[in-house]
DNA sequence: GTGATTATTCAGAAAATTCAGAACAACCAA
DNA sequence: TTGGTTGTTCTGAATTTTCTGAATAATCAC
């Protein structure tokens, strides 16, 4: 892989790490050891991608955190190498859980409170934040049965991706 | 409905609106409207979530561009006033087409612009980014289907939240 | 028109996030 | 031990995001 697609590749998944709710750096790294098939040192790491050591080692030992980037020692070398796990799925399915736990379920059991203290008083708030819970009700059961189980989850997108194609014409 | 149950709604909300992208200001005043029958001015929502004035009719503005906030007139009153749309779903649905189309869907084509320009020299980096572009693709698809029609979306998540009760016992 | 009230915009302040680089720690070789 | 190499932590700097408050605009009553 020439290197000018690699560094474009680096440079489009880091902005995209906005979107799984991680940084810049930390998907830039992942990137290039996803885009890189010899383990990469924290030298090499560093230089390629322009970023401090400080940085890079903060970034990695969060990236092992999620479980999408593995340390692994080559023989006869002291320094520590790192490669990029090869599923990719796990990223999201990890950082999708934790955000699930950290961010929605506070929420929605937040939510729950405010309508079980709720009086009959109010019709139109008390329909309001009903609907509003059964949504987030709907939302929390397709994610539990999502996050649950990864491999199934894998298989089912994979089929839906498949079978029931939304356009088949060409360029897709 | 008690001061305190309510304004935890509005913090947890707040916080949860980091997930759809929107800011915490925004979210809360959003969550302040859904929690409130009548319609509120700027000043109530300043004086209540003490935030400037600047800020609040910054984020109403934004608010009723999602078409999630309404502003009304009262008669007698000079003054504008808001109210939240009963449709939360709304919400979900604008939210999640406009952050697929600016933040998705461009690394996607950047993925495939690096699959069409990789050579196939080395499989290992090739296996691992066309399992990303499967993934991702999987998702669109979803995405796309899911957003095409607001109102299908909203009976299959009814329903699945509804026919499939995850866990039936009590506390849900 | 004037003056009073309310809404919006915007420059820059404040806060939060991200990052570089120095300081330190751990490790190894000789 | 000493000197050299590599990894980690942490402080403060740079950057980005968010928010305030003052200036401006709009609207209305008279």
């Amino acid at each position: 892989m020439d290197i000018d697609t690699r560094s474009e590749f680096v440079e489009s998944w880091g902005s995209m790490g906005v979107l799984w709710g991680i940084n810049r750096s930390m998907a830039r790294i992942h990137a290039l050891l996803l885009a890189t098939r010899e383990p990469l040192g924290l030298e090499e790491i560093t230089e390629e991608l322009d970023m401090s050591r400080g940085n890079a080692s903060m970034c990695l030992k969060e990236l092992r955190h999620w479980g999408v980037v593995r340390r692994v020692n080559l023989t006869g070398e002291r320094r520590d190498f790192y490669i990029a796990e090869d599923d990719a799925w796990s990223m999201l399915f990890r950082i999708a859980s934790e955000r699930k736990k950290r961010e929605f379920d506070p929420a929605l059991s937040a939510l729950r409170k405010v309508l079980a203290s709720a009086g009959e008083e109010d019709d139109l708030v008390r329909d309001r934040l009903e609907e509003l819970e059964e949504m987030l009700r709907a939302m929390d059961r397709l994610l539990q049965r999502f996050l649950a189980s990864e491999g199934a989850s894998r298989g089912m997108l994979k089929f839906l991706s498949a079978q029931i194609p939304y356009r088949s014409k060409k360029g897709e």
